[in-house]
DNA sequence: AGGTCGTCTTAATCTATATCAATACTTTTT
DNA sequence: AAAAAGTATTGATATAGATTAAGACGACCT
């Protein structure tokens, strides 16, 4: 069941993203080819634990990952999921260094393509073109993350599972109930409430 | 009660606002100075109303905004405030030029600073330094947000008051109840009742 | 000066969601 | 194959916070 690569093969589809945002010349795809690093995360297995710093700027090429935060009660909250093609880390501990309040981990064997801090920083002196890509990839993220703090603000239990099935209907095979209850904010026990009462009104 | 200002004074924050990010050259600081227009709101007017684009980038120099939504029952929910040395904006209407689900208005009589979206993209263009500035802006408004999400999610209304009191000290006397409480998302009347309760435990 | 409007408080009742608990089923571990 | 752990459901009860309503105080119009 192991996942072979070759560095050749899973570079790919970061050089395709950041290709869609701003076109690449060679020496920039040269760049990300030397300073991304390919890693395997295994199901369950941490990419990031509260209290550590976060290392790492990561993409999912494959597979699927959490950022999460763990409460004084121990209640689990999912700040988001990243799938292929996606970003994710603590940007707050990422940038300034201080210990993570989030962690993250594997929800499925997962691919993914990581920079460290001082080699973005390397990144951004040789090539400033990934100043522009970097803003543009930090604007999208914040508007994913304002559009999911206004929900989260305004709306029902109920209307944040139905807006979370048009958002990510392919996610909703991949996760279990109690993964995507912590995404809503909500118990299990009351999503399962909202399902029957879904399927019945 | 009129406030009086020349570009010449009313620059000067942003400049050292930019300045203490990244240093500028005399180049940088001229672009600044042509592409940044000051105006004034008086406490009440608009600046952004749900459903226009939002076509400007705005800093606040003096005075108070917020940063708000309105949701179907007709309840404000209130993002972010922005006083001095703050940005405001819809960002998702701004960079996609697509009809705004947010509102900001004055709270006081405001100085802001602000550019248009093809000023700013003019000034990436002119000055690449920009891209790095407002990278590191959008850091941190991002790290602002998630900390704020990561709130909104996981404390009760009385522990995100006394995080609202720890964090913006000087906003208390500046703003009502009925801010506050949109702020923290609670009804006014509930948060009355979490500072009696204070007040007395 | 009087009226209207915004602000804050307090009380009674209501509701969305949490908690606790029991059961059945599936998957993983040993 | 048995044991253990995770997954989903359903019911009874509890609670944080909303809603409705009323009264008191101050600020701003005209």
């Amino acid at each position: 069941m192991g996942i072979y690569m070759t560095d050749a093969t899973s570079i790919q589809p970061l050089l395709d993203y950041f290709n869609r945002l701003i076109p690449l010349s060679v020496e920039e795809k040269d760049l990300i080819k030397s300073k991304f690093h390919a890693h395997l995360f295994l199901k369950k297995q941490f990419a990031l634990q509260h209290g550590d710093v976060c290392e790492y700027f990561t993409f999912v090429v494959r597979g699927c990952m959490r950022l999460y935060m763990v409460d004084d009660k121990g209640v689990y909250h999912i700040m988001q999921f990243a799938t292929e093609n996606y970003w994710i880390l603590d940007l707050t501990s990422f940038h300034k260094k201080i210990p993570a309040r989030l962690n993250i981990d594997a929800l499925e064997d997962t691919v993914v393509l990581r920079i460290t801090h001082s080699d973005l920083i390397d990144l951004y002196l040789k090539a400033p073109k990934f100043d522009r890509i970097f803003r543009v990839l930090l604007e999208n993220h914040f508007m994913h993350q304002q559009q999911r703090m206004t929900q989260l603000f305004s709306s029902t239990a109920e209307e944040r599972y139905q807006l979370f099935l048009e958002t990510y209907p392919h996610l909703l095979n991949r996760l279990s109930q109690v993964q995507i209850a912590a995404y809503l904010g909500v118990t299990p026990e009351f999503l399962s409430r909202i399902r029957s009462r879904m399927a019945k009104g």
